[in-house]
DNA sequence: AAGGTAACCTGACTGC
DNA sequence: TGCAGTCAGGTTACCT
């Protein structure tokens, strides 16, 4: 489910429900995630404020004064609100939070994934200000957020040159952009013109720069209507994303190209279905 | 160093 | 009705 749009209409929505607000406790399900659940820092933070709520790549970043506990969605990830306290966990609720509002009032969130690829990390701020926050998640490090200004075709062309790989492994890869997941990799390249198995070395300047363009123009249409619902995306109310009825290509195999008419492909590059227009994308 | 592959998990769906 | 097979939004350890 969850791209870089889901996860940034994750953010928003925590940020509306808990922006300084007073940690209180929380519960675990004691189900192995896919790092080890960090208890004991949590548990340091009780009775202190969220300082702020952001994301960095598929990461939603909750700041404290030591740290920031650091949430990936993985592919089945999702974080609800709920009401009641006592709300009894469901077989795939592994993470119930919950926080002190200025007024006095409970709020409590729960993190609902039943792959369980999702990720619950402890960012020491002494450990993480040393080196750069991103390094710390890994693979999300050396690529550039996509609306970052420096995220353009000359990044994209600068960062290509030698590269042998396909544009679309490398889109995915994050050493160019973060955040871009199969979905959006192949509705950007759809968008662009740009065939998934093309060498990233063997793309041209400009078409960089309408890749670039087409990247950030996709994803920020999915932020704003709420987020991609492959299957059961949902933001903290319940409410499903609509991204989903604006794909051109992805899912949509054996359908006529909304440019060319011509049937959707889908083959498989690095172990995920790919969907374009042999047509339109060269 | 870059590039490819298998693995981590469960649930939904398809076809026999 | 049931059972086997396939597929799904992501990352990462480990090969070559």
């Amino acid at each position: 489910m969850p791209e870089l749009p889901e996860v940034e209409v994750t953010a928003r929505a925590l940020r509306q429900a808990i922006s300084g607000c007073v940690f209180q406790g929380f519960r675990y399900s004691g189900k192995r995630l896919r790092h080890a659940f960090p208890r004991a820092a949590l548990g340091r933070l009780i009775g202190t404020p969220v300082l702020s709520i952001s994301r960095r790549a598929k990461y939603v970043l909750l700041e404290f004064e030591p740290g920031w506990i650091a949430v990936h969605l993985g592919m089945s990830g999702s974080m609800e609100q709920v009401r009641c306290r006592d709300h009894a966990l469901g077989l795939h609720d592994h993470v119930m939070l919950e926080f002190e509002s200025v007024k006095g009032e409970s709020r409590l969130l729960v993190f609902n994934d039943p792959r369980r690829f999702g990720s619950w990390q402890w960012l020491d701020r002494r450990r993480a200000e040393k080196s750069d926050l991103g390094a710390l998640l890994g693979g999300a490090s050396s690529g550039l957020e996509p609306f970052d200004s420096r995220f353009n075709g000359q990044w994209m062309a600068e960062s290509a040159r030698s590269r042998r790989v396909g544009i679309k492994q490398w889109l995915m890869s994050g050493s160019v952009v973060v955040g871009v997941g199969n979905i959006y990799a192949c509705e950007s390249l759809f968008e662009a013109g740009i065939h998934p198995l093309r060498k990233a070395s063997a793309i041209s300047r400009a078409r960089y720069d309408y890749l670039a363009n087409a990247v950030r123009r996709i994803l920020q249409a999915a932020i704003d209507s709420g987020g991609s619902t492959i299957q059961n995306f949902a933001g903290l109310d319940g409410e499903a994303g609509r991204y989903g009825q604006k794909h051109c290509v992805y899912g949509r195999e054996g359908e006529p190209c909304p440019r060319c008419s011509r049937p959707i492909r889908r083959v498989i590059i690095g172990q995920r279905s790919t969907f374009f227009c042999h047509g339109c994308q060269r």
